[in-house]
DNA sequence: ATGAAAGCGCTAACAG
DNA sequence: CTGTTAGCGCTTTCAT
């Protein structure tokens, strides 16, 4: 038995349940009119041939594919996978599904990934971050289909936004130690603008110092993004050997921020009282290593959640224009910091 | 301007270019032959549009999707991600494309994925471990595409297989340890069955004990998989309560060891002159920490090379029976033991 | 190098 | 509740 046997159709399940195929289609549809005596016929007529549902002939029938395209910069980043998470649980209930797909922190590989994903004719699309080649703006507006920009709350969004500042949740951090005494505050972010997140925080800390009229120069230049825990490691070594009066650092990520901890334990460095560090995102690590971290929680689950509720409602028709929702990220203050 | 505008379709660049659909298809691939004069035109009438190619329509009819279905237990987990990174690459070379779908280390919710994923008609479908309910099994042999197992070492094959013995790989860490002297030890992991993996490691800790005639009872449970930093923590916190002759835990990831490392801090328990803490995976985290944290590096990137490799071999015709690639996870011994 | 005809497997639309 | 007809947008196949 050698012939590649060709995976079978509705068309077969019909002829051995002996009924036609577009019972065979309703049977497969759960609010679809099929007696019950049909529909066990049918579905044991799949299973004994092992019929699996075609979605490719559905998609272009029904112009109708069920799922919602989501890029993010990086799997493996637990702030994303909780926006993710958020979105998924709140689509699943309208039976949407998740096409994602990961730009690598590049807006080159966005415009490549999101023409990839257009060309699957997604019911939506949910991009991570407000800037965009001119290309990958067109092809988004033109789309005809909801489009969701999020972690960012950009000049001029495409559509729908679910956000928040970058900029001001890092000058919140520089307003709290300024509040506490601490003006020499430095920065640990990439050199490159590659993250336009990352390149965001760093804004707000400048215009933030400045605003305090404080030397916004301390930046510490850690590699390209993302950071590593590594790298911030290394970028904490060159802050604490050029500038060792530095009373406080904030870091552009807690994963950089934990890497720099991890330094002024192996160099002895007491952290807060000798220096204090800041992160972003608040994940898990935030709240368990020693000592604890401060950082700010972007909320990514909420982005989301609420990003999700936004694509039901503009899909019902209930939401009418184009709709902002700023998020208020939390300043957490933890042991590493006063 | 209210009619919702249809996205165009080939026949609308066709006309505008004046040649027939055949030769628009034929300019959007890259090895066909249209004159460079034609394509161009083609390709400005596309744009002039907004033209965006339509595969669900490309896939039903040249029935062909070049993209291969991939399942992890987790978004958010470093190795998962490392492996995923491998196969992209891997496959990105002969154009071949990742669809990816979490199983939230649930075997039921892997059966549901399964079947969805099987639906969009993948090239070749990977799947992370090797146990599954029975109709996913089914699922996947009826298939009649390659089917490749990783991250375990499964008795009885769907198909292929490029993984490693998570058993094997905690034996020896038990070897390691008892050679240096050491022999009460405990495991701190998931209190189900729920993460396939996790019990393997658990049974292996289990039988490598008895091997040495040691007491193979020193099991804290963790948690429902999988297990967070903080889970980790607590259950080292009732390890040293209950057993506090305990001379090293094996945890049952980085993650989980590391949240044991900090409540150790948090108690003034010196690593490892009291007790030796070990863990799994080489996360980055596991090198940084401080003390460094002897774990086991299960090669995730190879994972994923591998099996990229072995899929252009099936798909074509290189490679012939089943194949079992069998990787040697390696020890890493750092500062958290001796 | 380009075109014409046919059809992938399913479901919208209409009938009964 | 079930069936018939037609066609989604592309590409295979066969021409020229």
């Amino acid at each position: 038995m050698n012939t590649p046997r060709k995976t079978p159709t509705m068309a077969d399940v019909a002829r051995l349940a002996g009924v036609s195929p577009m019972t065979v289609s309703r049977a497969f549809k759960r609010d679809a009119s099929v007696s019950d005596a049909t529909r066990s016929a049918i579905l044991e007529a799949a299973d004994t041939l092992g019929y699996v549902f075609d979605s490719t002939a559905s998609n272009l029938r029904s112009q109708r594919t069920d799922f919602v395209a989501v890029t993010i910069p990086s799997i493996n980043n637990a702030n994303f996978a909780d926006t993710v998470r958020g979105l998924s649980e709140g689509l699943k209930e309208r039976g949407l599904q998740i096409l994602l797909g990961y730009t690598d922190y590049d807006i080159q590989e966005e415009e490549r990934l999101v023409e990839q994903l257009l060309r699957r004719r997604p019911e939506a699309i949910v991009v991570t971050g407000g800037r965009h080649t001119p290309r990958t703006r067109r092809l988004l507006e033109n789309a005809g289909i909801p489009v969701i920009e999020t972690w960012d709350l950009p000049d001029n969004p495409v559509g729908h936004v679910v956000g928040f500042s970058n900029a001001a949740a890092v000058r919140s951090m520089v307003d709290h130690f300024v509040s506490v005494g601490i003006t020499r505050i430095a920065f640990i972010g990439g050199d490159a603008d590659r993250d336009t997140r990352g390149t965001d925080r760093r804004a707000g800390f400048i215009a933030a110092m400045q605003a305090h009229g404080l030397d916004p120069d301390r930046l510490i230049a850690a590699g390209t993004p993302p950071i590593s825990m590594r790298e911030g490691a290394d970028a904490m070594g060159r802050l604490l050997d050029t500038l060792p009066d530095t009373q406080a650092v904030i870091c552009v990520s807690d994963l950089s921020a934990f890497g720099a901890l991890t330094e002024c334990q192996r160099r002895g460095v007491n952290v807060p009282q000798q220096i204090a560090v800041a992160g972003f995102g608040d994940y898990e690590i935030a709240g368990i290593c020693v000592p604890s971290l401060t950082t700010i929680n972007p909320l990514p689950r909420e982005i989301g959640k609420r990003a999700a509720e936004l694509i039901l409602d503009v899909l019902d028709g209930t939401q009418e224009g184009p709709a902002t929702i700023a998020l208020e990220p939390i300043l957490m203050r933890r042991q590493s910091s006063p």
